[in-house]
DNA sequence: TGGCTTCCATACACTACTGTATGGTCGGTG
DNA sequence: CACCGACCATACAGTAGTGTATGGAAGCCA
């Protein structure tokens, strides 16, 4: 788990771990240094301060949940097709369900607001533009987008929640997949 | 603002407000006893410690947000009705959208998972007892449930953290009642 | 080998917050 | 009116975390 150099990546990575299991508050930078098995000294190398790492380890979800992914989707020129795998794989990673519901509690944060309104913006966004290359017109593509969104981080937010109780969230089994299968359907078709 | 005497309420109150304003690490004593108009010794004489307040807090909200709710919506026979009650009526309470995902985002805080897995459950339970009133087959009904409730919680934390910045979300004007309405008929009618 | 760069350890000052101990104030009550 | 209990102010100790200053180790390169 020690390594000889810790690089500044590692420090945004343990951040984002951080951030995952308890929030902005969490990222402390004595709590991390154990963690990598080095001293504040490193940390104070590689970051200017505190909130510099906070500010990266946002950036740093920005840009492989939102920017990357956005960038793969393109590849894939049927918008339906596009839909279901962004869905599906949306709910797949694991990573994710402890993390976005930590970084939305902290949407006052002055830190977390703006890169917190830029990704939800984008996302909205980009699922409306499909749902309109899907023949909605663009009120009802916009209304569908948002409900989409909002069921996708609500299923995320009740896995990291209360995930070991209700088996039909757990991310593995065949209920799991499943009733993410029954979700991603219902949003990529819409409500008869 | 300030008063003569400061009730366990009160600080039961503010706890609750500054949680949704920044999570549970914001429930800070002294912060709280500035904005009460009172001193730290005020707080020590009504509770036993930081955490005490915490707990009674989230015990709050359960009893208001869950167990009350609950009560009042079984005077309702007819299921449909009920259904629809419930969730315009926990979509239109405002108070509501920051302080259950500030919640969540500590769900492995060992005061608030017990309380939030509790409040999760009664919630999904009665929703899907409510399904299956409607004639949905008990797997099919709780299914609906876990969806209903994802797309509930998510549009509060989408409300939360964007809803500046789409007119959809908003709680108020034409536009923000019309999504309101029209996500309500969804989760209670289900996808075609 | 000497020196330069990179990275980290150590020690210290500082701040924010919790908890405790104790005394003061004020309204009610015998 | 004397006092008692509820409530709060004040002052202090203790702790956790940030930031800073400085020295030291280890590797590259002449």
């Amino acid at each position: 788990m020690s390594r000889a150099h810790v690089s500044r990546a590692d420090w945004t990575n343990a951040a984002l771990e951080a951030l995952s299991e308890g929030g902005v508050s969490a990222v402390r930078v004595d709590v991390l240094s154990k963690r990598l098995g080095v001293t504040r000294g490193s940390f104070y190398w590689h970051f200017e301060n505190r909130e510099a790492l906070v500010v990266a380890a946002l950036e740093e979800w920005e840009r492989v949940c939102t920017t990357e992914t956005i960038e793969q989707l393109d590849s894939i020129a049927d918008p339906e097709q596009r839909l279901r795998v962004l869905l599906t794989q949306a709910l797949d990673v694991e990573a994710l369900s402890r993390l976005e519901p930590a970084i939305v509690a902290h949407a006052t944060d002055p830190v977390v607001g703006p890169v917190l309104r830029r990704v939800t913006r984008r996302r909205v966004d980009y699922l409306a533009e499909a749902y309109a290359q899907l023949g909605h017109p663009p009120a009802a593509a916009r209304r569908q987008a948002l409900v989409a969104y909002a069921a996708y981080t609500g299923w995320l937010q009740l896995r990291s929640s209360a995930g070991a109780e209700l088996p039909e969230l757990a991310d593995q089994g065949r209920r799991g997949t499943a009733a993410r299968r029954h979700l991603a359907d219902e949003l990529v078709h819409g409500p008869g």
